[in-house]
DNA sequence: CTTGACCTTGGTGTGTACTCTAAGGTTTAT
DNA sequence: ATAAACCTTAGAGTACACACCAAGGTCAAG
């Protein structure tokens, strides 16, 4: 399968396909011999691990160490791969931690102003932005 | 005073204060006769301004829009001061979201997966990224 | 045999918020 | 007088995940 007809099945494009090849997560297993890449169904398995460990949040750096440990199983254990799993895991949550201490502070600023048309003089937005640490303690 | 005390009183990098100048959030009121910078004490309240405006999780784009609306407040009015909030806040709750679902299938994958120090071959994580979807519907 | 659709490589651009470097000028203390 | 500590500019590098471009080769149809 070619480059095109292999990214149109899969719902990314040509330019990913090359990324990833260039960065080591996929590379076709054969090439025409025009020079072509030539990708298989085995190509097509990997892909979509590729796609789904994205879908749970793995950064393509991440995916490429998952990549290893699954092409050499035996050589790697379980211990490695839930802690690779429980590592992100937990980066997301202190993002998401991070994020909801943001959420919250907005909120409290968006109920502080009245969102009128009236000038911005008075905006208490811009005033507890400016006064002495009303939100960060 | 100079950039270095500056600062160090913010806890910021001299590299810090350039970028910002060049980013037009902050320029420095004046220049010594040698070209140096000389930050006054209004200096002071705008980079603290732009501080808290980052805790809260605006980016540095957003504050410039921010600094341009108190600069001149009675051309703007509450309601963009509020609308540019509350953007914020739900552009920072849809991240939320996304992570959180992120969450939820590594905390799904973790859970399956034994953690222990046998060979990866049957791992539960691998294998569930390999299957046929089993995470994203 | 030519047109159009596809493919190749290598390189550059995007956005975010800095950090670092090089090559040089200034200030302060000894 | 000179060394240390500061300052200047312009420009390059970092991470992430691609998108886009140019110049050219290949392939199938009419």
């Amino acid at each position: 399968m070619k480059i095109g007809e292999f990214a149109s099945q899969l719902g990314v494009s040509t330019d990913t396909l090359r990324y990833y090849e260039k960065h080591a997560l996929l590379t076709p297993s054969a090439r025409t011999q025009a020079g072509y890449r030539d990708y298989s169904q085995t190509d097509l398995k990997q892909m979509m691990f590729i796609l789904r460990a994205k879908n749970v949040g793995f950064s393509l750096a991440e995916i490429k160490e998952l990549l290893q440990i699954k092409f050499k199983k035996h050589q790697h254990s379980c211990h490695e791969v839930k802690n690779l799993t429980i590592q992100k895991r937990d980066l997301v949550a202190e993002r998401i931690a991070e994020l909801t201490r943001f959420h919250q502070s907005l909120s409290v600023l968006a109920d502080k102003c009245c969102g009128g048309k009236e000038p911005a003089d008075n905006c208490s937005i811009l005033t507890t932005l400016e006064d002495i640490d009303g939100l960060n303690q």
